[in-house]
DNA sequence: TGTGGGTATAGATGAGCATCGATATGTTGA
DNA sequence: TCAACATATCGATGCTCATCTATACCCACA
């Protein structure tokens, strides 16, 4: 099972098939992996904090060199996390010159949130 | 970081320092440490699975017999996502003549499920 | 057009873990 | 006390992934 997740996959979740009621009906086989996919790219403490301190983050968004300090990793290291909360969606990147700008999607995990409200 | 949590740790986690405000303010190094245990413990498609199941079954209760076969693993990996469960918190487990019955504690994943409110 | 700085990619390494078969442990009933 | 059954533990295996260093890419500015 891999950690990322299409697009496609992130619009499904939100629109049609919002949201898995894990604690109401048994997840399927597919919705389990899912589920487990989503909650495996935060289920880290590096993409927790880049989250947290995005969410924090006056503008709501910042710079790789914004994060590399606070977090204590070495910029690679930060930047694939970034990735990879990117390819799930969690974060959106823009980039304004030679600098990359997250900005926290809160939908995304709202999504996770609901799959664990009873 | 192991996937493991202290009755302890869960303790706290309810009473004092419930609940990390992760989308509010940045998560400390062990913050964000202890709340990526707790999701892994949960990041897991079997594990998933056994939750959504206890949480459906109509006494709130199963046995490791009742969870093996939906599960479509082997009883001793079965038997081994439980401990994990356990050992988290998530579930709880009641030894009734030669069979283990578990539970789901919902309260541990409310945690899970605030700290993820904006 | 070259140079410096911000970011991404490549490749390697080591740790963690999901899973299994085999076996141990413990409990019931004959 | 023995046999059968439910569950837990052990040890091994293969895969995933977090992290690093080195390096490539890309954009602005002089």
């Amino acid at each position: 099972m891999t950690v990322n997740m299409s697009p496609m996959k992130l619009i499904g979740l939100i629109t049609q098939e919002c949201c898995p009621q894990m604690l109401r009906t048994p997840l399927s086989s597919a919705e389990a992996e899912e589920m487990a996919a989503a909650l495996k790219v935060i289920a880290d403490p590096a993409r927790l904090r880049l989250v947290s301190l995005l969410a924090a983050s006056g503008n709501q968004e910042a710079c790789v060199c914004d994060l590399t300090e606070p977090l204590g990793l070495s910029q690679p290291t930060v930047s694939h996390h970034l990735r990879v909360l990117a390819d799930a969606g969690v974060v959106e990147r823009e980039q304004r010159g030679r600098w990359a700008f997250f900005r926290l999607v809160p939908e995304r995990l709202e999504i996770v949130r609901r799959a664990l409200t009873p």
